[in-house]
RNA sequence: GGGCGUUUAGCUCAGUUGGUUAGAGCGUCUCGUUUACACCGAGAAGGUCGGGGGUUCGAGCCCCUCAACGCCCACCA
């Protein structure tokens, strides 16, 4: 007997709080207290801008059934719960806030040490809060490990690293142009720009009345900043005029010499093949300065827009315009001057800022850059060839140094953004983050750590917040200390994450962990889909539509999230949540419950004897061990695969349709006759779908689990099962006999025929479900399955007979290979039951004659492989035997 | 301009290497409160797998092509 008497429903709100806590105190969070092959999952640690969202739930949904599932079979886990302080994400929020409040100008009102403090607040606070929710999903991580990108060890960390790779040559302070976001004043890496199209107007000019080549731009008031234009070298239009220079007067502070350069991506086709070079405002344009520069041709540099986002007084006449008041003015200056040829709508692409929202400007600023593409010292290759190496043939060629990512399909495109890679700039004119960590005194300067002695300051700027996400594998593990954690975990061995993060975060990671410690930073990562409302848009912080995961944990219960976010899912696409799915998800929780409390309290465990083997006696305790068989199998290799979705779906079936509907009714009747083995049984099957769903639903099976106080079950059953220790390690089920039993699989299979058979029949002639019918049944059916086709079907008296019965009384079909009588005398409509017939008879024919005519076929029969001739012989001569059987049955 | 994804039942989606009458959940219709569960049970209806072409003995699955929708990338000057 369950120990308790279980409530008629889970009510999840009044278990998991507790359930969570007892968990937690166990120990078994901390992989110190388990053994086995080390197992370790990184949390990618949510921004403390706010709270979770439901792209959080799905992630921890998918990271603790992975860990669950890996702890189970004895792996030694670690799951480390981590938050990230998203240095302009946060900052920006804050402000925001701060301004609503009736601040003007934060930073200058606080200062910087004001206002970084008044951000620690509320990043603590929302921390607090996210580390709250992550246990409210029920995710198992060992707090013990808990790190934030901002703490003390990954602060060290991250200046550890900035000071390797300054001393290898990698990071360096240069003049080039940035992503400069005028609203936030910081400049913004290229990931963190979100491309928008936008109505424009393509001008097409010329600088003055005897310049030889018109261009076209879409930005004229940028052309003040001109100081070449670059043509094909074999176009021959220009041609002539490659490596003039021409002094033009275009209302700037000092008239800019235009000299005429060829470069060989100029696409001669388009426009007018010919294009004003900007270096200082775009960053194709930037490049071409570059590479002038590498020729010995150098060509000027003018910015003639500030970071204020107004002209500089490079910009003469335009001096403290703004940009759009500048562009008019000028547009209408060539105009005036018939300098303005053609004036066209167009359509553009441009980058705005991910967390500021306006259009970012090309800017050239002093900042500290990242090289991608240098050779690093002693190692002969650049920190993107070991970005692409690490995904293809390994790091350094080592097969097991490969980061494999599924679905495959990510790793061309990882590949492809590996390639448009530019040097990455790390510097941040925002004070919420890692300060970069280099001093200056007059002209000196030293990077690493402050120096002795008075007159340092250290740089103004802080760093770029992937920088130190980009280490988060190893700097959770205790990294640059050579810890055992360390040691013991690193490379992790699977991480999870959404596709619109793949670059921005995986790339980072991939580079540091190679950079650092020649290593990649995981095996395996596992790419999920965006959460998206009913509509197919977006959950997203800003937009409103969010659903908040915690209020339906509330409300359902987190085993319920759970199973919506992970069950209909293929991996990396998108998934619709709504509510019906979370509705669906706690009925199924509720009907686990009820199958436990069904058979934990009529099972008479008294009666079972410990250590005797389990002995199916009856053809559905065989049919249901065969079943359970496949079904742990196919699981286990479905989480093997990250195929959360189909494990899920695999075990739902089985436990909703096969255990619940079939087995338990049948245990019903059954329990009578042989007691003792139809409980063990269900016990047996009970116990191992618990554990089967436990990576899934963690919570309801680990409140059912309380409930089992059973004698050891056969068959390897944990002593004393679930008396002591949580569902949460008990070990993973492997098949110990083999219970696979092809006969009584097909048997049984019959037998639910036969009863769907009569159950139809029933239904069609509006039988009560009281009221017992009686049935022949020609042909053979054994003493067992009678009874089990009485109970189910509400058959009364049920005779097998070697002839059909004659008569107006009965209605027929053939199921399960036989012919089945039901008796509904003064019922049966006779006219339709022979159209019923008819039309079954025909759709065989049909399809026996298409069998026929496949196997006829001397090609497939030559080429088919001999069990799918086979198979479909044998589907022939049951659908012959079938045909016959209705034929039959038409005569009477 | 390039790449990727999606298109399967009214809705949301599965469908693992091509194997022959395509599945689930929700919804719909009919019946039912039998002491596990109405957050339930029984039964049913519902699909020419986006269109076209091809490869193959055999295609939802492979190839080509077209279309719609979505996402990403690009030096759209």
């Amino acid at each position: 007997m369950g120990k308790q008497e279980m409530p008629k429903a889970y009510e999840a709100a009044k278990y998991e709080d507790a359930i969570y806590d007892t968990w937690d105190k166990s120990g078994f969070f901390n992989p110190d207290n388990l053994t086995g092959e080390p197992y370790a999952v990184m949390m990618p640690p949510p921004n403390v801008t706010g709270v979770l969202h439901l792209g959080h739930a799905l992630e921890n949904s998918i990271m603790d059934t992975m860990i669950r599932f890996q702890r189970m079979r004895g792996k030694k886990t670690l799951l480390v719960p981590g938050t990230d302080h998203a240095a302009l994400p946060t900052q920006a929020k804050v402000e925001k806030m701060l301004i609503q409040q009736g601040m003007k100008n934060p930073r200058l009102e606080l200062g910087r040490e004001g206002l970084v403090e008044k951000i620690r607040e509320f990043a603590d606070q929302s921390r607090s809060t996210i580390l709250n929710q992550i246990k409210k999903m029920g995710t198992s991580c060992d707090w013990s490990r808990l790190a934030y990108t901002f703490d003390e060890k990954r602060s060290a960390a991250v200046n550890e690293l900035f000071s390797r790779m300054y001393k290898d040559g990698l990071i360096y302070r240069g003049y080039r142009v940035v992503n400069w976001s005028v609203k936030g004043q910081s400049t913004c890496s290229d990931d963190e720009l979100v491309y928008v199209e936008r109505a424009t107007k393509l001008y097409t000019m010329k600088y003055s009345k005897d310049f030889p080549i018109t261009i076209a731009t879409t930005r004229p008031e940028t052309k003040l900043g001109d100081t070449a234009v670059a043509v094909h070298p074999e176009d021959e239009r220009y041609k002539k005029f490659i490596g003039q220079t021409f002094v033009v007067d275009v209302g700037s502070a000092k008239p800019p010499s235009i000299k005429i350069i060829s470069n060989d991506e100029v696409d001669p086709t388009f426009g007018t093949g010919a294009v004003g070079v900007t270096p200082a405002h775009s960053m194709v344009d930037f490049a071409m300065y570059e590479t002038q520069k590498a020729k010995g041709d150098p060509i000027d540099i003018i910015p003639v827009i500030g970071g204020d986002g107004l002209m500089t007084p490079e910009a003469g006449e335009y001096a403290g315009m703004s940009v759009e008041d500048a562009r008019a003015k000028f547009v209408a200056w060539l105009g005036s001057r018939g300098l303005l040829e053609k004036e066209e709508d167009l359509v553009q692409s441009v980058g705005t800022s991910d967390r500021f929202g306006d259009v970012v400007e090309s800017i050239p600023m002093t900042q500290w850059w990242l090289d991608v593409n240098k050779s690093i010292s002693g190692r002969g290759k650049s920190l993107k060839d070991l970005m692409r190496e690490a995904v293809t043939t390994g790091l350094n060629g080592v097969e097991d140094k490969k980061v494999t990512i599924t679905p495959d399909r990510f790793t061309k495109s990882y590949l492809d953004r590996v390639e448009h890679l530019r040097d990455w700039c790390l510097s941040r004119q925002i004070w919420w983050g890692h300060r970069i960590p280099v001093w200056y005194k007059g002209s000196e300067m030293v990077v690493g750590s402050q120096p002795e002695g008075e007159g340092w300051t250290q740089d103004e700027d802080t760093l770029d917040t992937w920088f130190s996400s980009g280490s988060w594998t190893f700097s959770t593990l205790g990294w640059p200390e050579q810890t055992k954690d360390l040691e013991t975990f690193h490379p992790t061995s699977w991480m999870q994450m959404g596709y619109e993060i793949l670059y921005l975060w995986l790339m980072r990671m991939v580079l540091m962990s190679a950079y650092a410690l020649d290593q990649i930073p995981f095996k395996d990562v596992y790419i999920h889909g965006m959460v998206c409302d009913e509509n197919g848009k977006k959950f997203s912080k800003s937009s409103g539509n969010g659903i908040d995961p915690i209020e339906v944990i509330e409300k359902y219960g987190c085993d319920a999230l759970r199973m919506s976010l992970l069950l209909g899912v293929s991996p990396g696409n998108d998934t619709k949540f709504f509510l019906e799915k979370i509705q669906s998800g706690r009925n199924f929780t509720n009907k686990l419950w009820n199958i436990s409390r069904f058979i934990l309290s009529s099972v008479d465990t008294s009666s079972l004897l410990p250590s005797s083997p389990l002995s199916p006696q009856t053809l559905a305790d065989r049919w249901i061990l065969s079943r359970f068989q496949s079904l742990q199998r196919e699981v286990t290799d479905h989480l093997e695969a990250f195929e959360f979705s189909q494990a899920g779906e695999k075990l739902r079936d089985f436990t909703w349709g096969e255990f619940a509907d079939w087995y338990l009714e049948i245990a019903k009747i059954q329990n009578t006759k042989s007691k003792i083995q139809t409980s063990a049984i269900l016990l047996y099957v009970l116990e191992r779908i618990l554990v089967l769903w436990h990576p899934f639903m963690p919570f309801v099976t680990e409140e059912i689990w309380k409930q089992f106080s059973v004698p050891p079950l056969p068959e390897g059953g944990p002593g004393g099962v679930g008396v002591a220790s949580p569902l949460m390690i008990h070990p993973w089920p492997v098949p110990s006999l083999n219970h696979l039993d092809r006969n009584a699989e097909e048997i049984f299979s019959s037998v639910q025929e036969i009863v769907v058979a009569i159950r139809n029949i029933r239904s069609q002639y509006k039988v009560s479900p009281k009221t017992r019918v009686s049935v022949m049944v020609v042909g053979e059916v054994v003493e067992e399955q009678i009874e089990v086709i009485k109970s189910l079907a509400g058959v009364g008296e049920m005779a097998v007979v070697q002839n059909a019965p004659r008569g107006d009384d009965y209605a027929s079909t053939v199921a399960g290979g036989r012919q089945v009588f039901v008796s509904l005398v003064g019922l049966v409509d006779k006219q339709k039951e022979s159209a019923k017939l008819e039309a079954e008879k025909e759709d065989l024919e049909k399809y026996i004659q298409s069998l026929a005519l496949k196997l006829a076929d001397e090609e497939f029969s030559a080429k088919a492989p001999a069990n799918v001739i086979a198979s479909m012989k044998q589907k022939q001569d049951e659908a012959k035997a079938k045909l016959q059987a209705i034929e039959s049955q038409m005569k009477v």
